[in-house]
DNA sequence: CATAATTACTTGGACATCCTACTAAATTGT
DNA sequence: ACAATTTAGTAGGATGTCCAAGTAATTATG
């Protein structure tokens, strides 16, 4: 019953894995080891944070995607968004897009609806359902402060800022 | 043949998206919205630097986890490691290991032997042909820096101590 | 020493992501 | 108007990750 890989404060054993692998590449006379433990810093917090987030959404039968998705469509006007936009919003793949709907879909979160004057446009609309859910959801996500732990909000802006220059080198923006 | 999703250097169109959610959250009076740009800056960065690195292994036949743990066996001084301390190493699920040296071993780039003392214990034993291309990658991976693409040590150093509070915290060291 | 508990790994299943390729609908251009 | 091009979505396929459950082998225990 016990987790497989730790993603919650258990037994900090003092090691920082990543710190001793880098000391391992740079013995090895390797060069970018530096760029290699921001990258595998960045993945492993990656999977901290998702891991904290979809635990919190799972009563909810929520996953951070379909989060994502389903608050994206509340925030509109009409509740309503074409399946590109949030795809392009969210930066995901078309195809990524199709398959969260589909099963926020079924879920009766939202419905897909034919766009009213261009037929190949399909409108995901956030059903009533739908807007209950996201608002408990959202609650639980502030409350575990979606992923980020005890960081306060110093903490993490640095976060943001700081890897808001690899995102603006990537041409985010 | 347009990529879908852009990961990389295209059109800066000027507009950080999530600092525009952000504020959209603000604007609906949600709390933690700083947590959740954070958050949601980490989930990007991941994507734009999986990305990249998976682009560079492509050729070799690698992907990203393939790669870690490949390299991780060259590393050992027999070149082989049981499949469960990759898995501790490497922080992944031991089935993800299981998955991952498969498909090495199908490739023809480890064998699994089983531990001569410890017959539950697989030995992921890298080849010759392993060890060949494991050292190709990496030249490739160190030329692009590890997916951190223009980010100099300084800026890279900042994001692995950045998010190294988020990794304590959560018990990684 | 035999049984119970633990450890190592695998199998099967659910999700998410991306890519390639295809269909349908709207827009361009001649 | 009609053909060519572009745009919006979807289907199918490959990968990776995790969880639950099961098998095999080792260690602990009475």
């Amino acid at each position: 019953m016990t987790k497989r890989v730790d993603v919650e404060p258990a037994g900090s054993d003092g090691v920082d894995l990543i710190a001793v692998a880098q000391q391992n590449w740079n013995r090895r006379g390797w060069d970018a080891t530096t760029a290699m433990a921001a990258a595998t810093s960045i993945t492993r917090s990656h999977q901290i944070v998702l891991a904290r987030i979809n635990q919190t959404l799972a009563p909810f039968g929520l996953t951070f995607s379909r989060y994502e998705a389903l608050v994206l469509i509340s925030f509109t006007k009409n509740g309503a968004l074409p399946m590109g936009k949030i795809g392009e919003r969210l930066q995901v793949h078309p195809t990524s897009v199709t398959n969260t709907v589909d099963r926020l879909e079924a879920d009766g979160l939202v419905t897909k609806e034919r766009h009213p004057t261009d037929g190949r446009t399909t409108l995901a609309t956030i059903t009533d359902a739908g807007r209950a859910i996201a608002d408990a959801a959202t609650t639980e996500m502030a409350g575990i402060r979606f992923g980020m732990g005890d960081l306060d909000d110093d903490a993490c802006d640095e976060i943001t800022d700081t890897l808001g220059v690899l995102r603006s080198s990537a041409g985010d923006f």
